[in-house]
DNA sequence: TTGACGCATTCCGTTATCGGCATACGATTG
DNA sequence: CAATCGTATGCCGATAACGGAATGCGTCAA
Protein backbone atom coordinates (compact mmCIF):
# COMPACT_ATOMS: atom_id res chain seq x y z
CA UNK A 1 0.00 0.00 0.00
CA UNK A 2 2.31 2.96 0.76
CA UNK A 3 5.85 3.48 -0.96
CA UNK A 4 8.65 1.69 0.78
CA UNK A 5 11.59 3.80 1.72
CA UNK A 6 14.00 1.78 -0.34
CA UNK A 7 16.52 1.95 1.92
CA UNK A 8 15.18 1.33 5.28
CA UNK A 9 13.90 -2.13 4.72
CA UNK A 10 15.90 -5.43 5.62
CA UNK A 11 14.49 -6.72 2.43
CA UNK A 12 16.15 -4.54 0.63
CA UNK A 13 18.93 -4.15 2.25
CA UNK A 14 19.75 -8.25 2.53
CA UNK A 15 18.74 -8.10 -1.56
CA UNK A 16 22.13 -6.92 -2.12
CA UNK A 17 24.92 -9.82 -2.42
CA UNK A 18 27.68 -7.77 -1.17
CA UNK A 19 25.37 -7.58 1.92
CA UNK A 20 24.51 -10.81 2.62
CA UNK A 21 28.38 -11.47 2.40
CA UNK A 22 29.26 -9.02 4.97
CA UNK A 23 26.27 -10.38 7.31
CA UNK A 24 27.94 -14.00 6.80
CA UNK A 25 30.88 -13.15 7.68
CA UNK A 26 29.97 -11.03 10.77
CA UNK A 27 27.49 -14.03 12.12
CA UNK A 28 31.24 -15.44 12.86
CA UNK A 29 32.10 -13.12 14.63
CA UNK A 30 33.03 -9.29 15.46
CA UNK A 31 35.06 -7.56 12.70
CA UNK A 32 36.92 -4.43 11.93
CA UNK A 33 36.57 -2.61 8.70
CA UNK A 34 39.82 -3.30 7.44
CA UNK A 35 38.98 -6.95 7.94
CA UNK A 36 35.87 -6.98 5.94
CA UNK A 37 37.82 -5.43 3.20
CA UNK A 38 40.70 -7.69 2.84
CA UNK A 39 38.45 -10.82 3.10
CA UNK A 40 35.75 -9.21 0.70
CA UNK A 41 38.39 -7.57 -1.87
CA UNK A 42 36.13 -4.76 -2.00
CA UNK A 43 37.55 -1.15 -1.99
CA UNK A 44 37.49 0.57 1.60
CA UNK A 45 34.49 3.41 0.61
CA UNK A 46 31.91 0.56 -0.82
CA UNK A 47 32.01 -1.24 2.43
CA UNK A 48 31.64 1.19 4.34
CA UNK A 49 28.75 2.39 2.34
CA UNK A 50 27.19 -0.99 2.81
CA UNK A 51 27.43 -1.38 6.02
CA UNK A 52 25.93 2.09 6.41
CA UNK A 53 22.72 0.30 5.07
CA UNK A 54 22.90 -2.69 7.18
CA UNK A 55 23.39 -0.10 10.36
CA UNK A 56 20.64 2.04 8.96
CA UNK A 57 18.15 -1.22 9.04
CA UNK A 58 19.64 -2.36 12.60
CA UNK A 59 21.24 -5.28 11.02
CA UNK A 60 25.15 -4.64 12.38
CA UNK A 61 25.81 -2.65 15.09
CA UNK A 62 29.32 -0.43 15.51
CA UNK A 63 31.84 -0.45 18.50
CA UNK A 64 34.81 1.88 18.39
CA UNK A 65 38.14 0.08 19.65
CA UNK A 66 40.47 2.83 19.18
CA UNK A 67 40.59 3.94 15.51
CA UNK A 68 39.13 0.76 14.33
CA UNK A 69 35.05 0.47 14.04
CA UNK A 70 34.40 -3.08 15.09
CA UNK A 71 30.98 -4.16 13.52
CA UNK A 72 28.74 -6.97 14.88
CA UNK A 73 25.88 -8.83 13.53
CA UNK A 74 22.36 -8.01 14.93
CA UNK A 75 19.89 -11.02 13.47
CA UNK A 76 16.49 -9.79 14.76
CA UNK A 77 15.34 -7.59 11.90
CA UNK A 78 15.35 -10.93 9.96
CA UNK A 79 13.43 -12.13 11.74
CA UNK A 80 10.57 -10.64 9.72
CA UNK A 81 11.81 -11.77 6.89
CA UNK A 82 12.06 -15.16 7.94
CA UNK A 83 8.37 -14.87 9.20
CA UNK A 84 7.82 -13.88 5.97
CA UNK A 85 9.12 -16.81 4.02
CA UNK A 86 8.47 -19.37 6.84
CA UNK A 87 4.85 -19.29 5.81
CA UNK A 88 5.62 -20.31 2.48
CA UNK A 89 7.73 -23.50 3.36
CA UNK A 90 4.50 -25.66 4.08
CA UNK A 91 4.01 -24.64 0.03
CA UNK A 92 7.45 -26.24 -0.93
CA UNK A 93 7.57 -28.95 1.39
CA UNK A 94 4.06 -30.59 0.51
CA UNK A 95 5.05 -30.81 -3.03
CA UNK A 96 2.93 -28.28 -4.73
CA UNK A 97 5.28 -27.23 -7.00
CA UNK A 98 5.80 -30.83 -8.25
CA UNK A 99 2.06 -30.97 -8.60
CA UNK A 100 2.59 -27.78 -10.65
CA UNK A 101 4.57 -29.36 -12.98
CA UNK A 102 2.38 -32.06 -13.50
CA UNK A 103 -0.45 -30.08 -13.95
CA UNK A 104 1.53 -28.12 -16.87
CA UNK A 105 2.48 -30.96 -18.53
CA UNK A 106 -1.34 -32.35 -18.39
CA UNK A 107 -2.58 -29.17 -19.94
CA UNK A 108 -0.02 -29.41 -22.90
CA UNK A 109 -1.30 -33.01 -23.07
CA UNK A 110 -5.20 -31.71 -23.18
CA UNK A 111 -4.11 -28.84 -25.34
CA UNK A 112 -2.68 -31.10 -28.29
CA UNK A 113 -5.60 -33.72 -27.58
CA UNK A 114 -8.88 -31.91 -27.49
CA UNK A 115 -8.44 -28.53 -27.51
CA UNK A 116 -10.14 -28.43 -23.71
CA UNK A 117 -10.76 -24.77 -22.37
CA UNK A 118 -10.22 -24.52 -18.44
CA UNK A 119 -12.33 -22.60 -16.01
CA UNK A 120 -11.40 -20.68 -13.41
CA UNK A 121 -13.35 -18.65 -10.52
CA UNK A 122 -12.77 -17.36 -7.66
CA UNK B 1 32.54 -11.62 -5.89
CA UNK B 2 30.27 -11.22 -8.95
CA UNK B 3 28.02 -8.90 -9.82
CA UNK B 4 24.62 -9.20 -9.32
CA UNK B 5 22.28 -9.82 -12.55
CA UNK B 6 19.78 -7.10 -10.53
CA UNK B 7 16.18 -8.41 -11.35
CA UNK B 8 17.39 -12.02 -11.62
CA UNK B 9 17.18 -12.70 -8.15
CA UNK B 10 14.79 -14.22 -6.25
CA UNK B 11 16.11 -11.67 -3.08
CA UNK B 12 15.53 -8.72 -5.39
CA UNK B 13 12.40 -9.57 -6.25
CA UNK B 14 11.16 -10.16 -3.19
CA UNK B 15 12.61 -7.09 -2.16
CA UNK B 16 9.58 -4.60 -3.63
CA UNK B 17 6.82 -4.73 -1.30
CA UNK B 18 3.86 -5.03 -3.45
CA UNK B 19 5.67 -7.89 -5.15
CA UNK B 20 5.41 -9.75 -2.23
CA UNK B 21 1.61 -8.86 -1.85
CA UNK B 22 1.74 -10.17 -4.81
CA UNK B 23 2.84 -13.31 -3.96
CA UNK B 24 0.86 -13.38 -0.74
CA UNK B 25 -1.93 -13.01 -3.40
CA UNK B 26 -1.17 -16.28 -5.45
CA UNK B 27 -0.79 -18.16 -2.18
CA UNK B 28 -4.39 -18.12 -1.78
CA UNK B 29 -5.15 -19.24 -5.00
CA UNK B 30 -4.20 -18.52 -8.85
CA UNK B 31 -5.81 -15.77 -10.14
CA UNK B 32 -5.77 -13.74 -13.66
CA UNK B 33 -4.15 -10.11 -13.56
CA UNK B 34 -7.62 -8.22 -13.82
CA UNK B 35 -7.88 -9.58 -10.17
CA UNK B 36 -5.01 -8.93 -8.79
CA UNK B 37 -4.98 -5.07 -10.17
CA UNK B 38 -8.78 -4.38 -8.74
CA UNK B 39 -7.13 -6.11 -5.08
CA UNK B 40 -3.96 -4.41 -5.00
CA UNK B 41 -5.51 -1.11 -6.40
CA UNK B 42 -2.34 -0.44 -8.50
CA UNK B 43 -2.60 0.36 -12.77
CA UNK B 44 -2.78 -2.58 -14.61
CA UNK B 45 0.81 -2.20 -16.41
CA UNK B 46 2.34 -2.03 -13.10
CA UNK B 47 1.23 -5.25 -12.09
CA UNK B 48 1.99 -6.95 -15.36
CA UNK B 49 5.27 -5.44 -15.01
CA UNK B 50 5.53 -6.94 -11.29
CA UNK B 51 4.46 -10.29 -12.56
CA UNK B 52 7.28 -10.60 -15.27
CA UNK B 53 9.59 -9.60 -13.09
CA UNK B 54 8.23 -12.26 -10.62
CA UNK B 55 7.90 -14.65 -13.80
CA UNK B 56 11.60 -14.10 -14.68
CA UNK B 57 13.10 -15.43 -11.12
CA UNK B 58 9.90 -18.25 -11.65
CA UNK B 59 8.38 -17.05 -8.90
CA UNK B 60 5.14 -16.93 -10.61
CA UNK B 61 3.89 -19.16 -13.27
CA UNK B 62 0.74 -18.02 -16.17
CA UNK B 63 -1.34 -20.00 -17.75
CA UNK B 64 -3.64 -18.35 -20.58
CA UNK B 65 -6.89 -19.15 -19.95
CA UNK B 66 -9.33 -17.35 -22.99
CA UNK B 67 -8.31 -14.11 -23.21
CA UNK B 68 -7.18 -13.54 -19.13
CA UNK B 69 -3.31 -15.04 -18.07
CA UNK B 70 -3.73 -16.49 -15.35
CA UNK B 71 -1.32 -16.65 -12.64
CA UNK B 72 0.07 -19.07 -9.56
CA UNK B 73 2.44 -19.41 -7.21
CA UNK B 74 6.05 -20.98 -7.52
CA UNK B 75 7.37 -21.13 -3.85
CA UNK B 76 10.65 -23.35 -5.39
CA UNK B 77 12.90 -20.05 -5.15
CA UNK B 78 11.67 -19.07 -2.32
CA UNK B 79 13.51 -21.86 -0.72
CA UNK B 80 16.59 -20.33 -1.32
CA UNK B 81 16.25 -17.39 0.14
CA UNK B 82 14.54 -19.01 3.14
CA UNK B 83 17.72 -21.11 3.80
CA UNK B 84 19.96 -18.30 3.77
CA UNK B 85 17.50 -16.64 6.69
CA UNK B 86 17.24 -20.22 8.36
CA UNK B 87 20.82 -19.44 9.42
CA UNK B 88 20.63 -17.18 11.07
CA UNK B 89 17.61 -18.17 13.70
CA UNK B 90 19.89 -20.19 15.66
CA UNK B 91 20.84 -16.71 16.36
CA UNK B 92 18.12 -14.84 17.59
CA UNK B 93 16.40 -17.92 18.88
CA UNK B 94 19.54 -17.90 21.54
CA UNK B 95 18.79 -14.82 22.94
CA UNK B 96 22.18 -13.17 21.41
CA UNK B 97 20.55 -10.45 20.58
CA UNK B 98 19.60 -9.55 23.93
CA UNK B 99 23.13 -10.03 25.14
CA UNK B 100 24.20 -7.34 22.80
CA UNK B 101 21.60 -5.46 24.49
CA UNK B 102 23.22 -5.99 27.58
CA UNK B 103 26.40 -5.48 26.25
CA UNK B 104 26.16 -1.92 24.85
CA UNK B 105 25.07 -0.67 28.03
CA UNK B 106 27.42 -1.90 29.73
CA UNK B 107 29.82 -0.14 27.57
CA UNK B 108 27.75 3.16 28.12
CA UNK B 109 27.51 2.84 31.82
CA UNK B 110 31.32 2.56 32.07
CA UNK B 111 32.21 5.18 29.72
CA UNK B 112 29.95 7.61 32.30
CA UNK B 113 31.49 6.60 34.98
CA UNK B 114 34.66 6.89 35.41
CA UNK B 115 35.56 8.10 31.58
CA UNK B 116 37.09 4.64 31.08
CA UNK B 117 37.77 3.63 27.42
CA UNK B 118 37.39 0.07 26.92
CA UNK B 119 39.85 -2.23 26.22
CA UNK B 120 39.36 -4.56 23.28
CA UNK B 121 41.49 -7.00 21.94
CA UNK B 122 41.11 -9.65 19.38
C1' DT C 1 52.83 18.40 17.07
C1' DT C 2 53.33 16.12 12.86
C1' DG C 3 52.38 12.30 10.23
C1' DA C 4 50.33 7.87 9.37
C1' DC C 5 46.38 4.96 9.97
C1' DG C 6 41.33 3.45 9.94
C1' DC C 7 37.22 4.60 8.56
C1' DA C 8 33.25 7.63 6.91
C1' DT C 9 31.54 10.80 3.77
C1' DT C 10 31.05 13.40 -0.49
C1' DC C 11 30.97 14.11 -5.36
C1' DC C 12 30.56 12.17 -9.86
C1' DG C 13 28.92 9.36 -13.69
C1' DT C 14 26.40 5.31 -14.99
C1' DT C 15 22.88 2.24 -14.75
C1' DA C 16 18.68 0.31 -12.84
C1' DT C 17 14.13 0.93 -11.02
C1' DC C 18 9.54 2.59 -10.69
C1' DG C 19 5.16 4.97 -11.87
C1' DG C 20 2.35 7.03 -15.55
C1' DC C 21 0.73 7.04 -20.05
C1' DA C 22 0.03 5.41 -24.61
C1' DT C 23 -0.10 1.67 -27.52
C1' DA C 24 0.25 -2.98 -29.46
C1' DC C 25 -1.59 -7.59 -29.74
C1' DG C 26 -4.16 -11.83 -29.32
C1' DA C 27 -8.76 -13.64 -28.01
C1' DT C 28 -13.54 -13.00 -27.92
C1' DT C 29 -17.94 -11.14 -29.19
C1' DG C 30 -21.29 -9.33 -32.33
C1' DC D 1 -15.36 -8.36 -40.61
C1' DA D 2 -15.07 -4.58 -36.74
C1' DA D 3 -15.25 -3.48 -31.94
C1' DT D 4 -13.97 -4.63 -27.38
C1' DC D 5 -11.76 -6.91 -23.57
C1' DG D 6 -7.55 -8.56 -21.01
C1' DT D 7 -2.64 -8.06 -20.88
C1' DA D 8 1.91 -6.96 -22.26
C1' DT D 9 5.17 -3.77 -23.85
C1' DG D 10 7.42 0.61 -25.01
C1' DC D 11 8.60 5.22 -23.97
C1' DC D 12 9.24 8.88 -20.73
C1' DG D 13 10.91 11.36 -16.65
C1' DA D 14 12.23 11.11 -11.88
C1' DT D 15 14.71 8.97 -8.48
C1' DA D 16 17.56 5.67 -6.29
C1' DA D 17 21.50 2.53 -6.22
C1' DC D 18 26.15 1.39 -7.05
C1' DG D 19 31.27 1.71 -8.01
C1' DG D 20 35.27 4.80 -8.22
C1' DA D 21 38.17 8.45 -6.71
C1' DA D 22 39.10 12.13 -3.57
C1' DT D 23 38.76 13.98 0.84
C1' DG D 24 37.52 14.72 5.76
C1' DC D 25 38.17 13.47 10.51
C1' DG D 26 39.33 11.32 14.72
C1' DT D 27 42.99 8.34 16.84
C1' DC D 28 47.39 6.76 17.68
C1' DA D 29 52.65 6.82 17.31
C1' DA D 30 56.97 9.24 17.07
Amino acid sequence: MARAATTSDAFNAVAEPWRREILDLLARGERPVGDLVRVLGLAQPQVSKHLRVLREVDLVRARDNGRQRVYRLNPAPLKGIHDWVAGYERLWNERFDLMDEVLDELMLDESTEGENGNDVDD
